[in-house]
DNA sequence: CTCTTAGCGGAACGAACCATTCCGCGCGGG
DNA sequence: CCCGCGCGGAATGGTTCGTTCCGCTAAGAG
């Protein structure tokens, strides 16, 4: 029965985790994690020896959630540009803090070879759907995985304004990148990076 | 005599400032700022009441810049929509950190009369960009110039990798967002927001 | 050449914040 | 009714950072 309890709270505690450390930063004190689990601190690190555990546990189950994700999409849309669009949007769905903590890859820290595993198999996994819709002709062949992690990193940082507008933001800037995204667009109309035109947009000492 | 070293200081500390919290956020230590600078702590006290005192001045002095880069590129670039695009990248082009400074409008703080005023002629300015390349059809009627600080703030942040890698992501991604914009894309390919098809996208206790 | 002093850089101080630990209380079982 | 387990929140120690203080240097006057 203490199993049972445990379970709970342990599950409790890590989505707050995640939540927090996700609005926050992984700076996020504490105690804001066990106000909005619901718990005191203490409870936290009875389960936790430390806050570097707890962190280590929320980028593990969050690793397991896009993993889920990823594969849910690919397997039920037809379709590899909405299988993608989809994964993309569960991610970075509001309060669900997924996409937050994945990209923060940061820091030395021996990580565990549970997390290498999983981390490992997240890359994967996005690969896979970003292999998919360029054979499909429908992502820009330029792209990569690692250009996927990028939008998360990018979408998903500081608030716009504050909370509820948050999501409508993101959304809406998430349907502008996909969109830049597509491969239809064909050739930037913009100059190509590293061509003179383009550093002539760029430099200047005009500052 | 005074005047012209001072007011040389004065320049590389705003200057320093404005890199540094570019970089590390306005939370950056003063002891960094006036490490880039190539003076000590004291000088910069000397010279401003405080630290908050010196953020505002910072902020004044990106705004300035931004006005600058907006009006030249508006009166240089005869097409509207390389104007903006110039405008864009100007002010990310790494280490001047006026597009990073810029979108940050947070905290209550009394501000000054020049700091209030400075703002809006921004919002003018930028405004007027992107008028002109709505009027001419090269950007999507959706997008305000609210649309373009919020690109600022998200093409900002976080150190991807790190350091020099930096400009070229930031670049790469800009251009991905700039296509995202572009108004001959047509409608976005994704569901419009707020369709029963958009929130099946997002909604879904999956998690 | 020496003495003065203005102005500088960096060390020192105190406050604030936060991870981690400790303690007294309330509640379920005997 | 009594016991002790486990909890929440207060206490602790350390670190970080804004701000201030101090001894030094170097430039100019005599």
């Amino acid at each position: 029965m203490a199993t049972a309890t445990t379970a709970r709270h342990d599950d409790a505690v890590i989505r707050a985790a995640r939540e927090v450390f996700a609005e926050h930063g992984m700076a996020a004190p504490m105690a804001e994690v066990a106000k909005r689990a619901g718990v005191g601190v203490a409870s936290i690190y009875r389960r936790y020896p430390s806050k570097a555990e707890l962190v280590e546990q929320v980028r593990i189950a969050a690793f397991r959630l896009v993993i889920d994700e990823a594969e849910a999409a690919r397997a039920e849309e037809r379709d590899p540009w909405r299988a993608l669009s989809r994964f993309m949007h569960r991610c970075l769905r509001e309060g669900s803090g997924i996409g937050t903590v994945l990209p923060q890859l940061e820091k030395r820290h021996t990580f565990s070879v549970e997390f290498r595993d999983l981390q490992q198999r997240v890359a994967e996994v996005i690969e896979a759907l970003v292999d998919d819709a360029k054979l499909a002709g429908e992502l820009r062949a330029d792209v990569d995985w690692t250009d996927v992690l990028l939008l998360f990193k990018h979408l998903n940082p500081s608030l716009p304004t504050t909370e509820s507008r948050r999501a409508e933001l993101r959304a809406r800037y998430l349907g502008l990148v996909l969109e830049g995204l597509r491969a239809d667009g064909a050739a930037l109309r913009g100059p190509a990076p590293d061509t003179a035109e383009w550093r002539a947009l760029c430099d200047n000492r005009a500052e």
